[in-house]
Order: structure tokens, then C-alpha cells, then sequence
DNA sequence: TTAAATGTTTAAAT
DNA sequence: CATTTAAACATTTA
């Protein structure tokens, strides 16, 4: 999916659009990725967003409790009535993006989308992708994914951090100090560089782009092993997967096609990339033709002049 | 027609 | 038991 990059420019624009919105009802056709836990869609009615957050690419819809019934504490769950159900804490909506899904929010004059490029982002919704549609008091947020790979999931505020995803999660690169990427990669030793850089345990964020994109900037060849990386290679890695991931937010992210921002304007493509996708192109230092190469089950893009495996 | 795709989980093999 | 690799998930597009 859209990586961090994506991730953070759309949970930005949600955040300032969904906050104080309130949950009208919710539609699915996708049952097996829609996670109700304990709770259920009277638990979500009358619901307001408190904040719309990022951790590692999953999105966090924030709410506060908007309707009240019982709760059996003894038993941890909602006692079987009609009754609105009272929720200990506050609840949230975890929505995962995976590899194609997009997020796309639509009032009477607003229109912001964000995640992967295909569909167009421009597409009219719902379409055939749309496996989720919120209906908040003014305006639709839809969930589409082609390939359904991603999911919902609502959870109790308080139980956030022992969510699967999120425990295993590693801290953000752009949050994080040197020292502290330096060990976590360490601690991986044999593991090459590529496959641990998207390893979500170690660092959060990282997918096949920007870890392509991280790679070429430090001139280190994807295959390499931690160990053999000495000091100056592994600050490189720290700063090339920083840059390639500040300078694909102030783009917008890499959504490739269409990307329409919140004042509804267009524009934004992968331009800036130097590796991903540009299989055959001239390396942008040197000159010579970016290879791609499979490992680790996903296609590698680097340039083997500048970036070298010994 | 076949392969590949902005990702993660799980089963199987080492 | 720890680690690595392959397969699975589901669908479209090049």
C-alpha cells in the first residue's frame, strides 16, 4: 500500500475534515476484513471524531462516545439489549490500507483521497472498489480496495497498544534517533538490508518504494547484509529513507495518478522518485540504467554502478 | 496468457 | 526452537 508517506497525507487531511463529525451509519460488503470484536454498529452510531491519527500505515479514526446504554464489567462485554451500548472507554477505527487500498472523503464541497493510485483517485465513488462507506452527519468517507487485502478493525481506545499490528510495530524513522535505527537494524544481523528496512518490527513505515528509494540515496545495494554495513553506510540509510520520506509528504505522497488534495486541486506524481519503477531509466547520478531484480519475494530497483554489493 | 503489483500473515521447510 | 522461504489472500492491468 501506500506507505508512510501516503499514509501521513491523507490521515493530515482526515483529521482536519472528520474532526467533530458525527457516525450516521456504517455499509460494507466485505464482512471477513470488517473486525467488530465485542461491539457493533449501534456502539459507532452518534459517535463523534475526536482525530484521525497514523501509526506506522494504518489509520486510526479517533471517536468519542456519543450514545449510552449498559455494560456487564463483569463479563467485559455488552449486555444483549436494544439499548444503545455504554462503552467503558472510547472507541477508535483501525483501517489498514494494505496493498491497494485508498481512502477518499466527500461533502457537498470537499473532496480528499489518498492511498494507492488505482483506481484513480479521481474516480467517482462509490465504484466497484468500494468495500466500506461511513455516512457521517455532513459528508462520506469510502474505503475502496481492489484487492481486498486490507481491513477494519474497532477496538477500544485502551487496548490500542496491544492490538496485533501495533504491538509489533517499530518506532517511525522520521521520529526516531540514529543510535536507535542503528540497533534495532543490528539486531538483525544476517538479515539483509532491503527485507529489514520493511520489516514493520523493526522500523514502521518502510514498504517496497521507499526502502528502493532509501537504498539508492545511501548507495547501498539492497542485498547487502547488516553486518557487513559499516558507520557512514548505515547513516546514509537513516538519511536516505528520511529524505525520500520528507520529500514525498511536502509532494503529497506518490500516489502516481491523479491526486486530488483537500482544496480539491490535482496533481502529484511519483516525480521525484529515483529508483522505484525506473527499471531501464539512466540513474539520476550516474548515468547508468537502474536494474530491478527480485528478492525477498518483491522486486528490488537500484543502480548497480552507485550502488554496489560489496 | 502470464506475470506482477506501494503488504502482511501463516504454513512449511530448513 | 529460531530462522528463512513460499504460499496465501483477490483482482486488475501491463
Amino acid at each position: 500500500m501506500p506507505e508512510l508517506p501516503e499514509v501521513t497525507v491523507i490521515t493530515n487531511q482526515l483529521n482536519k475534515k472528520l474532526k467533530g463529525l458525527e457516525i450516521k451509519s456504517i455499509e460494507y460488503d466485505w464482512p471477513k476484513k470488517f473486525h467488530w470484536g465485542e461491539f457493533s454498529i449501534k456502539d459507532l452510531k452518534g459517535a463523534k471524531v475526536s482525530g484521525v491519527e497514523r501509526r506506522g500505515k494504518i489509520v486510526i479514526i479517533r471517536l468519542v462516545s456519543g450514545s449510552v446504554g449498559k455494560w456487564d464489567s463483569r463479563k467485559n462485554q455488552k449486555k444483549p439489549t436494544n439499548q444503545p451500548t455504554y462503552k467503558p472507554t472510547d472507541l477508535s477505527i483501525l483501517i489498514h490500507l494494505k496493498l491497494t487500498g485508498q481512502l477518499i472523503y466527500q461533502d457537498k464541497k470537499t473532496r480528499i483521497a489518498g492511498g494507492h493510485p488505482l483506481p484513480p483517485l479521481n474516480k467517482p465513488v462509490p465504484n466497484s472498489t468500494t468495500r466500506v462507506t461511513i455516512t457521517f452527519d455532513r459528508g462520506k468517507l469510502y474505503f475502496n480496495d481492489m484487492r481486498k487485502f486490507g481491513w477494519v478493525k474497532i477496538i477500544e481506545d485502551k487496548k490500542l497498544e496491544e492490538e496485533d499490528y501495533i504491538k509489533k510495530l517499530g518506532p517511525d524513522p522520521l521520529k526516531m534517533k540514529f543510535d536507535e535505527f542503528r540497533e534495532r537494524l543490528k539486531a538483525k544481523r544476517q538479515g539483509r538490508i532491503k527485507k529489514t528496512l520493511m520489516d514493520q518490527s523493526v522500523v514502521g513505515g518502510i514498504g517496497n518504494i521507499y526502502s528502493d528509494e532509501g537504498l539508492w540515496r545511501a548507495k547501498v545495494h539492497p542485498k547487502r547484509s547488516i553486518i557487513s554495513l559499516n558507520e557512514a553506510e548505515m547513516k546514509a540509510i537513516y538519511n536516505g529513507v528520511r529524505e525520500s520520506f520528507k520529500i514525498a509528504i511536502e509532494k503529497g505522497g506518490s500516489s502516481a495518478n491523479a491526486y486530488v488534495d483537500s482544496g480539491g486541486e490535482k496533481g502529484l506524481y511519483l516525480s521525484f522518485g529515483k529508483a522505484y519503477h525506473m527499471t531501464g531509466k539512466p540513474c539520476a547520478r550516474c548515468k547508468t540504467p537502474i536494474v530491478q531484480e527480485k528478492m525477498d519475494g518483491r522486486s528490488a530497483h537500484f543502480c548497480p554502478n552507485c550502488q554496489r554489493l560489496k
